[in-house]
DNA sequence: AAACTATGCGACAAAAATTGTCGCACAATA
DNA sequence: TATTGTGCGACAATTTTTGTCGCATAGTTT
């Protein structure tokens, strides 16, 4: 058994093509592990295994260099149940038009292993399974920025060891990029875009926490000393101080809104809050009312559902929605 | 080396928790694969692997049942690079509030094991990783309709082996449910609900194409009978064709519209389309040009910017914005 | 350029494991 | 009650695994 274990240990020590390890190093950490085994014999293992997987090994220079092939399927065990499979699939075609396509990309050999399991299955009458799931967004597509494999790799790595890195960024209208040495400090997807929180460090004196759209980044470099972070920083409390849009983190309104029957139907299915309150009211109109945060997606929401709708509490959002009604008619007029 | 190879296949053969398998169907499927082993081997080897795996089994009645342990973590072959890693998690965190929690539930197994690789990975200092990563929505949230897990189950196995099923399916607005035999065709996620997209056939008889949202199926059964398909259907062109709002799903339009400056900034990070051109404006406006489906994502999200955008062709659509704006005046007034 | 170290690998014998087989006990089923 | 299916202990033959040594050669350091 004990040889069995070793052997899965192997397969999952070894990293996809661009990395590689060396028999040394899995020997070393084989022993980390209270595994103690021969050198000699982890050798031996990656020649066999190599034979059984698609694994390949680079000969060119002496520490020879173990990696799985790029495009070997990842397989999961224990392997997924159907509804696994189905919920993986759903996610993996929601996020094709979530994520930018390098990231994506990196996702790619998880999913297709959901894919391959779907044809295995038996049924052959399922190489069409592509065909049977969609997603539909909720609102406009967008399409999401360009983000380089390269620069994403490095970001993530640093962030994972919690290690400095230096950027070559280019900011909003500028055409020259500048050397950055940032602290990372946590990663944020909004809207279709990444942004890394940190702290700018040119001369190893903290200075504010920025945030650093990732596709605007040219280049990232790793650098190999610890990251420093400020005291007490909080993602959570940052994102709620308002740092993207978002106007409070915790404060709520109640929301008091006149609903046309048709655009009522979705809040019963898909209510704002746990305690709403739908009431038909005697004029065909629903009569909502819910907890919900006060953001700019509130507002934006609110506005999208255009004539179908009146707020009547709070009254501030209610003259808030008034005067862009105003001013829409004004600039149309 | 068969002998590792074999014990693989055994631990991928091996069904989660509810579900399980006995030594006979492994030996029998092992064989099917081609690989002869003696059915003695395959017990010893089960009961081997459960000493190192959490692999239980089920001895109260005789041929004993086999599975993992309904939380025991998945385990991804090849690891994934740091890279997958955080983009899996940030697809984790992007899922909670997107898939009903059922669904999500089902996935936990394998999120967590990205979770616990980071953790692994060495650093210690990384416990503090979950705060790492945040999402914010780009819309309103709105609470996922509940989906009983035995739903989802019996519809995901049903689709995926191209069976039919029956449902206990409660109306919107009904109280009692009905029962409906249906053939699966596929399935769509739209706003925060799911749909079974299938046929009706109470007494096999096909009939028009239906929509079903799994969270208004109060109870589903599988029907041990292959599905019947109307010839020709097409998941794409049923939705081409309007079934969810969009309006087509081929044809598009040349949108021309001002934007205020700051509502444009963030088309210069997520485009609207491919060719889209940004012209500055003397008065400080920005010309905005895309090609884009008509759809009604687009007039709620051109809405949802209220008076900071002005329509200016096609002209169908600005007059529709126009009177939208009209009612909501007259609304507020 | 020389000395030194690290790595890969063939060979070999001892040790360990795997394998097929048989028979018995007992549970499930007819 | 008879019959079939399943689990499991035991055993010996066979195969695999393991640690070790030595040598050749690639990298690295002095």
């Amino acid at each position: 058994m004990t040889t069995f274990y070793r052997n899965l240990m192997i397969l999952r020590l070894i990293p996809r093509y661009p990395d590689k390890i060396d028999s040394t190093t899995i020997a070393m950490l084989m022993k980390r592990d209270g595994i103690s085994i021969h050198h000699r014999s982890i050798q031996r293992d990656l020649e066999k295994l190599s034979q059984s997987f698609p694994i390949t090994c680079d000969k060119l220079h002496k520490p020879y260099g173990w990696s799985w092939t790029a495009d070997s399927p990842s397989l999961d065990i224990p392997a997924m149940t159907p509804s696994a499979v189905l919920a993986y699939r759903m996610m993996a075609d929601f996020m094709t038009d979530q994520f930018p396509k390098e990231i994506h990309d990196q996702l790619k050999p998880h999913f297709r292993y959901a894919n391959g399991l779907m044809n295995q299955t038996g049924n052959e009458t399922f190489t069409e399974w592509p065909n049977k799931v969609r997603t539909i967004g909720r609102s406009q597509p967008l399409l999401p920025p360009n983000i380089p494999a390269q620069v994403f790799a490095v970001v993530a790595d640093s962030l994972l060891e919690g290690k400095r890195l230096s950027v070559f960024y280019r900011k909003r209208g500028e055409k020259e990029p500048v050397l950055w040495f940032v602290n990372p400090l946590g990663i944020v997807l909004h809207d279709r875009m990444i942004s890394l929180i940190c702290t700018v460090d040119n001369n190893r004196q903290l200075e504010d926490v920025h945030q650093i759209s990732l596709h605007r980044i040219v280049e990232a470099m790793p650098q190999n000393e610890p990251a420093l972070s400020p005291e007490g920083f909080n993602l959570d409390e940052y994102i709620a101080s308002g740092a993207f849009g978002k106007h409070t983190g915790d404060e709520t309104i109640r929301l008091k809104a006149l609903f046309e029957q048709d655009a009522a139907i979705q809040l019963e299915d898909t209510p704002l809050s746990e305690g709403q309150q739908l009431t038909n009211q005697a004029d065909g109109n629903v009569l909502v009312e819910a907890t919900v945060a006060d953001t700019r997606q509130l507002r934006q929401w609110l506005l999208g559902i255009g004539g179908r709708i009146e707020v009547l509490e709070p009254l501030d959002l209610r003259e808030e929605l008034k005067e862009q009604a105003i001013k829409m008619v004004s600039k149309y007029a």
